[in-house]
DNA sequence: TATAGTGTATATGTACCATATACACAGTGT
DNA sequence: ACACTGTGTATATGGTACATATACACTATA
């Protein structure tokens, strides 16, 4: 499983973990039922210690995302595609939502804040799905 | 000065007297040369101690924003507006990086991306400037 | 020059992050 | 049955960032 760590980061390990398994579950990388890499094996990989693992995979179980049996090891969740949809709609609106609020307080208008997006996303090379 | 802190938050006293600040001189509420309260005024009326608001005004002063003078007091930093402009545009338009970047690894295309913004600039009312 | 205001520095308690190590559960080969 | 090897779990320990109280130093002014 690709994951990359930074250790001067700011984010604590654990949810450096968490993210990115989430986004790959989310993204479809990762398949319902599929098995995740053992909180040992991935420790092993990442050159952390089990705990910090497990608290990731803990993070993400507490979400929904995944299940884990003891002795039996860690799945990706039986969750809908039209669900994932959801999700990562939701999140996307919630961070937008942010900026508008912020938007609001700083006195930066509708109008502005669609140009930067347009932008951005020119610059990015953002595609429609 | 307006500053309304949540003990309950994740996001450390100082950073949310930061941002606070931060906004109010970004927006113009506070005006270049304007005196900011005293760290004890302040520690007094957001019931802190004063290493938290002193903590507070070394992030601020690091960016730029403000000018602090030993005895004296503290005081708004000599910005021109067309910097603040600037500073304000830049901020949003990083944070609207960081989402269309995740869009893209989640397989969000920019026109859904756009019609979310829509969305959510009706449903807060963000008007133009 | 005493005083009341300002910002500054040092030592202490608490909470979260990350760790090592020892424990308990589930399947598999004998 | 039983040992073994894999899985997740629980406990005790150390480091670091946040927040504090308290004592110190600087600046203006009566």
């Amino acid at each position: 499983m690709l994951i990359v760590l930074d250790n001067s980061s700011p984010v604590p390990l654990y949810k450096q973990i968490v993210e990115q398994i989430r986004a790959k579950i989310l993204k479809g990388e990762l398949q319902p039922g599929e098995p995740l890499p053992s909180i040992r094996q991935l420790a092993s990989d990442l050159l952390t210690s089990v705990i910090t693992t497990k608290r990731a995979y803990q993070e993400l179980e507490a979400e929904g995302l995944i299940q884990t049996r003891p002795g039996l090891g860690t799945f990706v969740a039986e969750i809908k595609e039209a669900s994932l949809e959801e999700i990562r709609l939701k999140e996307v609106e919630a961070r937008l939502r942010d900026i508008v609020r912020d938007s609001a307080r700083l006195g930066i208008g509708a109008t502005t804040l669609r140009s930067i997006l347009d932008k951005v996303i020119e610059a990015e090379g953002l595609m429609d799905e």
